[in-house]
DNA sequence: GCCGCTCCTTGACGGGCGTCAAGCCGAAGG
DNA sequence: CCTTCGGCTTGACGCCCGTCAAGGAGCGGC
């Protein structure tokens, strides 16, 4: 129980807290906990009651849901600086996704019955929260268009726009580091791996190179427009 | 500007306003109005500024994104009782997506700017605020989940087994009107018309019947087997 | 260094769905 | 009653992607 001091700054920056009252900041976190995960760490199962919801301080944390037959939809993977599961927040049936590390990293988590008390009394959080939930809404819908309008290469393509750093105006050219398996960017384009590969292959043609996980982009301008339409 | 009393009265229905105290219900009315919408109007528009949330008191609207290349991608469609874009709350950029009546109906229109008012003086609108959320979002991880892991003849019975009204126990068949255009329900699961035409004569095997916008599930048990696997 | 492992890539093949095009059917209107 | 029109259906065909299977490529262990 309590987060520690260099802890408490990074959560500052979350999207979700920042501006916030350092008052409000540390009467917020004072219930929470800071968690040290191993890869493949179970962090809450569908289904399960929902007790927390977290940010990430470090490494990666996929969501996803399971089909009977066993395989898994990947709906969102999240990095540090993002929180998730806020959305769970009024979800009376539990977790509507199963939640894993991918990658070893170090969670807040925030148990929900503190959170809504605190809610009442700080209405600049409950704006706060809306703006948080409206970012992951967002994703979600835009994860919607792009798999049912785009193909295998036009979605690799996007995702690998998305993860460049803000390119620095008049860069043409950018280095990607892929952050996790391939496998699970595969899934969570919704395509198999294989796919995966040939699609990588493919964006050779567009000026995509890639080295083991590392990702060179020659022309941004051009890849963007083999992105957004043909 | 003023909502009715008949209207009033559905409205304390809506689950995003379900047991709120008369008091509360009345004020938040108050900036509130009810429109009366033609097929096809523009409720609004992607990128827009973020003015209102909507009920639907009657008919039926979808919420899409448009392509660059002039196609949409519906998200979501909404019918009656059901609330949409409070996820849009907390949107600066304004709305995600662009939004269309497809049959004709009433909807109520609150503005977010009092809402937003009211959220501070009611945690108890700020829950179900949440919980509406909730909703939605569990709505958008299902789509995520059916639209990459079932075929279309899937998606179609699914679609169906959505729309039955809840079976009464017992009941081993079931008919469904289907409550708009096929072409729209056909965007809407992600496949072309002809695709969904196709998986409609697919269904037949499976005791499924069309005739005009109805549909006869013979036997709810093998329609719900086909769907949840193969 | 050699083995075994896992992850990734590449090939061959088949099926599902999109595309193009024609035909059907019910509704509206003269 | 006949015509026209739009929405729906059905057929033919091709492509994209999933599946199955066989290699690399990197890496840790002995």
């Amino acid at each position: 129980m309590g987060v520690g001091g260099a802890d408490l700054e990074t959560i500052g920056q979350f999207p979700l807290f920042q501006g916030l009252a350092p008052d409000a900041l540390r009467s917020l976190v004072r219930g929470a906990e800071v968690r040290d995960c191993a890869k493949r760490t179970v962090i809450f199962e569908q289904g399960e009651p929902v007790t927390h919801f977290f940010g990430v301080l470090s490494g990666w944390v996929k969501l996803f849901r399971l089909r009977p037959d066993g395989s898994e939809v990947i709906i969102e993977v999240f990095g540090p600086g993002e929180s998730f599961a806020e959305g769970a927040i009024g979800m009376p049936e539990g977790y509507p996704v199963s939640g894993e590390m991918v990658e070893a990293g170090r969670l807040l988590a925030v148990p929900v019955a503190d959170y809504v008390e605190r809610l009442r009394e700080e209405p600049e959080l409950v704006v706060r929260t809306f703006a948080s939930l409206a970012v992951n809404l967002k994703r979600l819908v835009s994860r919607i268009e792009t798999g049912s309008s785009l193909n295998s290469s036009q979605r690799v393509g996007a995702f690998l726009l998305n993860f460049c750093p803000p390119p620095k105006p008049g860069a043409t050219a950018a280095d990607v580091r892929l952050p996790y398996d391939k496998k699970l960017i595969a899934n969570r384009l919704g395509m198999k791996p294989e796919t995966f590969s040939r699609a990588l292959a493919n964006l050779r043609k567009h000026g995509v190179t890639v080295r083991g996980g590392n990702a060179h982009i020659a022309d941004l301008v051009h890849l963007r427009r083999h992105v957004s339409s043909e």
